[in-house]
RNA sequence: GGAGGGGUGGCAGAGUGGUCGAAUGCGCCGCAUUCGAAAUGCGGUAUGCCGAAAGGCAUCGUGAGUUCGAAUCUCACCCCCUCCGCCA
């Protein structure tokens, strides 16, 4: 959530920020309304329970008569007014929470992905001397993705990813961990059911997400649809010492999402699915340190990319495409030949104080206390793995393994159970 | 799932209707002492909100109730711990 003194004391910054991000800025006048009777209200009840607390005290002495009747009187007006602040505060809240992290001045604005900023491109596109496969074709006939008997089990919207499909996602987080833990970042395997409470710290239950998070209603709890979800809440409610910032972590879940919203989006294959697997950093930094550690954090994830030799771009999101919590957001998009385009396999966001602020993740320096700022980006999900069957295809059908992946695949070369057979009896 | 115990300040832990935002100890900060340190002594040390300040209000897991007045009494809920059962 936004500092609620700044929004008083920067409304135009505030109102422009939001807007940017296609938010009606006469939230934040309701919101400063609301802040205001809320305001005049609670000072009105001080003075009353003020006034109470005079009058029994003095009744501690002894019994008087006319003071119990006037502090009775006194009661009863309280009572009502606790019922309209607390109806104000409610109003108050409710239109914080529709307010999302102001952007940075220097984010390009625009409505939508058309308005993103692309900051360079890397890598060689593979050039193919044979008709391209997509990804799906070519997972389904090496037998390394199945779709069909996921509906069949589970629904629209599932996966399930075999043989080597299944080793290349094992392959990509051993190569994220090898790659990311020399940089001091410890490792977390986290829960993946949350508090309701936490994910709405953490800015995920704000009205655009909220239809998003699966919910279990007799629990109570939330499934995370990142490893973010869970890993930014460890240090709920803690204070950090500023000498022992940045922390980092490296975590490892599952990520469920409804992807309520996108039907007709990506329904072919297993690019946008319910459940999937992802490893993630999570820094919590100083809040000068920041846009530093936003940088660092983006170049592992180039690091990472570029380790499995895919062609690849770095993009800053505008405006209106990035995230209701941040400041600023790169996308990594790795390129995808059979499509003919990128698509997004990684981003890397700066929340600033915004999550902080609603989980109560302070730092101390000297005697000063203030909020940490949080990032968050993706190091591997299993898209990378959809990449590397399209970008590495060979003609006879099979997927070269990318290098840095070889030693934990244990083969150079997808070959697939149909293939073998279809090869010997070729020879 | 069954039985029991418990949630109080950074931590430990007292407090069963009023002068309790809360004893005491530890920790932390400052000062004294010291060449310096340890030890010791003295003082200070929760958070949020409103306010320029003085000050005020709220907070003893959460919410509701009883009362002029609740950490303390009543009810509901949440969480943690121990034992039994089940279980990877």
């Amino acid at each position: 959530m936004l500092d609620i003194q700044y929004i008083r004391e920067h409304a135009d910054l505030v109102k422009a920020g939001v807007e940017k991000k296609k938010v009606d800025p006469k939230l934040v006048d309701k919101f400063l309304r609301a802040d205001e009777m809320w305001k005049a209200k609670v000072a009105a009840i001080d003075e009353l329970r003020r006034e109470q607390n005079v009058i029994s005290k003095e009744l501690a002495g002894g019994q008087k008569d006319d003071l119990v009747s006037k502090a009775t009187l006194l009661k009863t007006r309280i009572g009502q007014l606790e019922k309209e602040v607390a109806d104000l505060a409610a109003k108050r809240t409710g239109f914080l929470n529709r307010l999302p992290n102001v952007p940075a001045p220097d984010v390009p604005v625009g409505p939508d992905e058309s308005a993103n900023r692309v900051l360079r491109e890397v890598g060689e596109r593979p050039v193919f001397d044979f008709p391209v496969k997509d990804y799906l074709s070519i997972g389904e006939r090496l037998g390394l993705i199945d779709v069909k008997r996921a509906a069949k089990v589970s629904g629209s919207r599932f996966g399930y990813l075999l043989r080597e499909g299944a080793l290349l996602e094992f392959a990509l987080e051993r190569l994220a961990l090898d790659t990311l833990l020399p940089h001091g970042f410890v490792p977390v395997i986290p829960p993946v059911m949350v508090r309701p409470e936490m994910l709405e710290g953490m800015g995920r239950l704000a009205a655009d997400q909220k239809e998003e998070r699966y919910f279990l209603e007799k629990d109570g709890l939330y499934l995370v649809g990142s490893a973010e979800h869970s890993m930014g809440p460890f240090h709920a409610g803690e204070t950090l010492d500023e000498n022992r910032l940045p922390k980092r972590y490296v975590g490892f879940s599952t990520s469920f999402r409804r992807e309520a919203g996108s039907y007709g989006k990506d329904t072919k294959g297993i690019l946008r699915v319910h459940q999937f697997d992802k490893v993630e950093l999570f820094s919590f930094c100083h809040p000068e340190k920041s846009e530093e550690e936003h940088r660092f954090l983006l170049s592992l994830q180039e690091e990472l990319v570029a380790a499995l030799e895919l062609p690849y771009r770095v993009v800053e999101m505008c405006t209106g495409d990035m995230g209701w919590t941040d400041f600023r957001q790169f996308d990594v998009d790795i390129w995808f030949p059979a499509e003919g385009c990128y698509r997004e396999t990684h981003s890397c966001s700066n929340t600033t104080d915004f999550q902080s602020r609603g989980i109560n993740a302070k730092f101390t320096a000297g005697g000063e206390k203030g909020y940490l700022h949080l990032l968050n980006a993706t190091a591997f999900s299993q898209r990378p793995i959809l990449a590397i069957l399209e970008n590495y295809q060979t003609k006879r059908g099979t997927v070269r393994v990318p290098k840095a992946l070889q030693k934990y695949v244990g083969k150079k070369e997808i070959v697939g159970e149909n293939q073998k057979s279809d090869l010997k009896n070729q020879s």
